[in-house]
DNA sequence: CCTACCGATCGGTAGG
DNA sequence: CCTACCGATCGGTAGG
């Protein structure tokens, strides 16, 4: 019961902070430009977090979270290349969509981190790759797909799939899994063999 | 003679505070932090540029141009749909690898603009986005590519390409024309009919 | 290119 | 959640 008090504040300041990292980035929003948008002042905003840089730590951790627990999924998989890579894509562009400023700020602002965070980001930044990676590694080697510089090829894709955010909209004429859909027959005919 | 004598410092100044906007962000680079990295006082900057932010429109309005040449030469152009999407992506990669940090810059940074050149900044971008579009379109009416939503492909394809400057190095094993052949190829097989 | 300095604003704390 | 305040730093200017 008394806890319960507490918890809407603060969700309440991370939805507008992460909002305004978004349009204004991290550096250039101070704390006395949310309180303001939040109408309390800028010192009422540690009842109820640490610090500026919290706000922007649990964002970009929430939603690294979320694509490893893609990958683990992925893990203990039976599944061919092209299904597995379905799959993967699906699953990134359903957690990019599920809140599109939480994703524009994970995607641009980590480097305001400050360490460890920022090394810890960039390291889990890179297993995330990888597991792309050895997907496509694997479908050159069945022959499935191209032989390509298949880091090369990662990175376009998960470039193509990263920037949806930025125009995906729950009021738009595209749902996430149409969105996954069309990303994965235009990736798929790009790469197989 | 004596122009020439100021010249040289302007252009030490702008490379560094390129280098470090790409890295740090416009925001969060002080003027103060440019200067020391250059070895001399943070008031000493203004006797060869206006503001903070004049380097920053230099560097976007800059690579925007070199982006609408590009555009110039593709209208008057003869060409199908297919050769002229090469051109673009070619060009495209081109203009990009040049100079990673003013990419990286130009492409993350244009936000801090403050109007009238932020709205300037942001028309030019429709723009060109719009041409990469046409070209689509009419690809798609000769039926040489799929019939699908034009606007989503080319945000697709502008996305693939635009990370090509994360991880580009003139030492690195592809040169800027490998880049765009194999983007190309992708990108052709993803969308053809 | 420097010293000296401006007013404004920053993230954050003390104490209630 | 507030008032009052901290030291640090910001972009930039005056004057040489």
């Amino acid at each position: 019961m008394l806890a319960e008090v507490k918890i809407n504040p603060r969700e309440k300041i991370f939805l507008t902070a992460t909002r305004m990292f978004r349009e204004t980035g991290f550096s250039a929003t101070s704390m006395r430009n949310i309180s303001k948008e939040l109408g309390i002042e800028a010192a009422s905003l540690y009842s109820h977090i640490q610090s500026k840089e919290e706000i922007l730590r649990e964002i970009c951790f929430r939603l690294a979270a979320e694509f490893f627990e893609v990958l683990q999924t992925l893990e203990n998989s039976e599944e061919g290349p092209e299904e597995k890579l379905k799959t993967l894509i699906t699953a990134h562009i359903k957690v990019l969509t599920r809140d599109t400023n939480a994703s524009a700020v994970f995607l641009n602002e980590w480097r305001h981190l400050s360490e460890p965070f920022h090394s810890r980001f960039m390291d889990m930044r890179q297993k995330y790759e990888h597991a792309f990676r050895s997907i496509l590694k694997e479908g050159i080697r069945l022959g499935k797909f191209k032989a390509a510089d298949e880091k090369f090829m990662a990175l376009t894709i998960l470039s193509a799939l990263n920037w949806t955010h930025t125009w995906y909209s729950p009021e738009g004429k595209m749902s996430p899994e149409q969105i996954s859909d069309q990303l994965y027959s235009i990736i798929l005919n790009g790469i197989k063999n």
